[in-house]
DNA sequence: CCCTACTACCTACACCGTAAGTATTACCTA
DNA sequence: TAGGTAATACTTACGGTGTAGGTAGTAGGG
């Protein structure tokens, strides 16, 4: 009575598992996550999982680069400024991140070796370079892009909310306690929106003018 | 023959098992840490360690906070300018991070509420505003500022090597196909010196250039 | 001296990643 | 059309995990 649907295939493929393993972080979170849950969410065994993808390390590679994937689809075209591709980039990247929350912490932690990555850097590079910046400074540039972006979309999105709260709209921070850290406290009203848009917008000018300023610098 | 030295203290406490597991984690890494482990290492039953913490989570955040502890334990006394007391404490933190390399993905990923955490940012904001900067730069410099710490040390030392390498010299980069990525191959030379101190030092003035003419700007 | 609180331990359960082996199908060749 | 081959899916099994629940022993206060 055993052996039923045996040696058919069941239309498995990489893709059709990242695309799987996608919604199910998004819902579930990286902490429950694993292959056997993977196969039960496609009603396949889990051991076929592993005729397409090596082990749960390459499964989880194969989600952060569909997700790190749909930034340069969503992107329609790239300005010809540099600041302006940048600026593009990074909020194409925060989107995504929005959109996926518990699977960013991935992307951050995890190096980027995929080509949609390295198209992005070698597309931002060359057009510093059209605009006659310093070599060292082009160089640099990616690193503390996304490096800010990477830290900083960590920390307003690290708050995981379950289900409650529009997206990214200001996870609550903890209080600064005025007796222990008065200045903290004073400020706590400029930071009401934590994670918002503004204030996104105005970290990314912060950033960008540094590395504009260390390309006259050098 | 069961029951032996059951019910006598085995000298553990909340603060020895933060020290043990850190040492684990330095030595292992985080993949094949857990409470088992430890456990064996203190020489103990993996059950006593839920007396005197919660459980792996809670386990977790002791030991960020313990080496989050360093940073403020390092430092010998602060200066008065809000940009070298920035300096300092960044440089502090990165010599952290490189101690622990193993161990900084958890304080990248979660929110830090610890006390000494509060109190470094208080120390900062404190000193910009007797500079005079405008209240709204000072309160994004926090986040902009260990924003880029968190993502710049994450990608400098996420490429885990194992045994060999001196301490965060170069972590070697996958190399760009010079016929894909002609720029990113041309700017390869620049970026030799990745992980390494001028290189931090370079990002950092230029982060901290960006968070001065912020405060110009407002 | 007993009683209480506390620490440490033991057992057990449900779950995990995955190595190794087996059965079934689809396709290509003759 | 028949036979062989490679690919795919499944099954079983092993050693690990975090931790809930219950038990035994000691330390210190009355």
């Amino acid at each position: 009575m055993t052996k039923r649907g045996q040696g058919k295939p069941a239309g498995l493929s990489r893709e059709r598992i990242a695309v799987a393993a996608v919604d199910l972080v998004d819902r579930q979170g990286l902490e429950s996550f694993g292959v056997r849950r993977l196969a039960s969410e496609l009603g396949v065994d889990p051991m076929s999982i592993y005729n397409h993808i090596k082990g749960k390390a390459a499964l989880l590679d194969a989600v952060s680069e569909a997700v790190l994937a749909e930034v340069s689809a969503t992107a329609a075209q790239w300005p010809d400024d540099w600041m302006d591709i940048a600026r593009t980039m990074a909020r194409g990247y925060r989107d995504m991140a929005i959109r996926h929350p518990r699977i960013f912490p991935l992307l951050a932690t995890r190096a980027q070796t995929s080509a949609v990555a390295f198209e992005a850097l070698e597309r931002l590079t060359t057009a510093m370079r059209r605009a006659g910046i310093t070599d060292q400074a082009i160089a640099d540039a990616p690193l503390v892009l996304f490096g800010f972006l990477n830290g900083y979309l960590l920390a307003t999105l690290s708050t995981d909310p379950g289900e409650a709260g529009g997206p990214a709209t200001g996870a609550a921070q903890p209080a600064f306690d005025p007796a222990l850290y008065p200045t903290m406290a004073a400020l706590a009203p400029l930071q009401a929106g934590f994670g918002g848009e503004p204030e996104f917008e105005r970290m990314l000018a912060t950033v960008l003018a540094g590395i504009a300023e260390g390309a006259a610098r050098a």
